[in-house]
DNA sequence: TGAATTTGACCTAG
DNA sequence: CTAGGTCAAATTCA
């Protein structure tokens, strides 16, 4: 996908400088055939008009031509895994900082996106954004981090606000890697389901349950 | 098979 | 330079 769009630029580029160098040759045949009839004052603006033609089509070549040079050895360089450029990093936002013993869900549709070790914590943070960040744009992120083992304890850290359109009945869940569950740390909300997967959040979102089952799992 | 999660690599604010 | 926030390939799940 994103090597053939790299394709496809390179392919671009090379036809825009075989036009450009077709022009240049016409401008050049141009300048020719005025050579031969400068007999007054404006065949020789018209000869040297033809000449800044020719060194515009020149300049714009070499140009493209040290772009394409530095993008092709930038393209040798870069592997799969290179993001540069790509991060965003958040500044410090305004955040909203809950903290809790229970996961209730909030009415929002959340998905994780990473989970990390913090320096002198027990437990990892857990990263979600809203789900529809790429549907509808929405910016709202939260990070939910355990403080404490027992009573557990949450603290829930809000970024940025929900701007899409979701149900605000509509059940949230939370859940811990498959890790801390072999380290009995993990906690699973769990919404009037049969099934205790927290892979069922979609269903939920169909069914819109109201009564609300929580069920932790240690 | 598509969507969600996991997780190591990558990137940057401080 | 490091801690921590994000990305995206691999994996899991329904």
């Amino acid at each position: 996908m994103k090597s053939s769009l790299l394709e496809r630029k390179t392919s671009d580029l090379e036809k825009i400088i075989v036009e450009l160098n077709r022009g240049r040759e016409f401008a050049c045949r141009l300048r020719e055939i005025l050579q031969k009839h400068v007999d007054h004052v404006d065949d020789e603006d018209a000869y040297t008009l033809v000449g800044k033609i020719m060194s515009s089509f020149c300049a714009t070549l070499s140009i493209l031509s040290s772009n394409e040079d530095s993008s092709s050895s930038s393209c040798k360089i870069s592997s799969l895994k290179d993001r540069r450029g790509r991060y965003k990093r958040r500044k410090t936002l305004e955040a909203t900082i809950k903290e809790t013993s229970t996961l209730v869900h909030d009415g929002h549709a959340w998905r994780k996106y990473g989970q990390k070790k913090i320096l002198n914590d027990k437990y990892p943070r857990n990263y979600f954004r809203c789900t529809h960040k790429f549907d509808q744009g929405c910016q709202a992120n939260k990070q939910v981090q355990r403080i404490q083992e027992n009573p557990p304890l949450f603290r829930i850290t809000y970024y940025g606000h929900h701007t899409c359109k979701t149900c605000p009945k509509v059940s949230q869940m939370i859940c811990d890697s498959p890790n801390d569950h072999e380290d009995s740390n993990s906690v699973l909300l769990n919404f009037n389901s049969t099934n205790n997967n927290y892979n069922n959040h979609h269903h939920f979102l169909g069914m819109m349950v109201e009564t609300v089952d929580l069920s932790f799992e240690f």
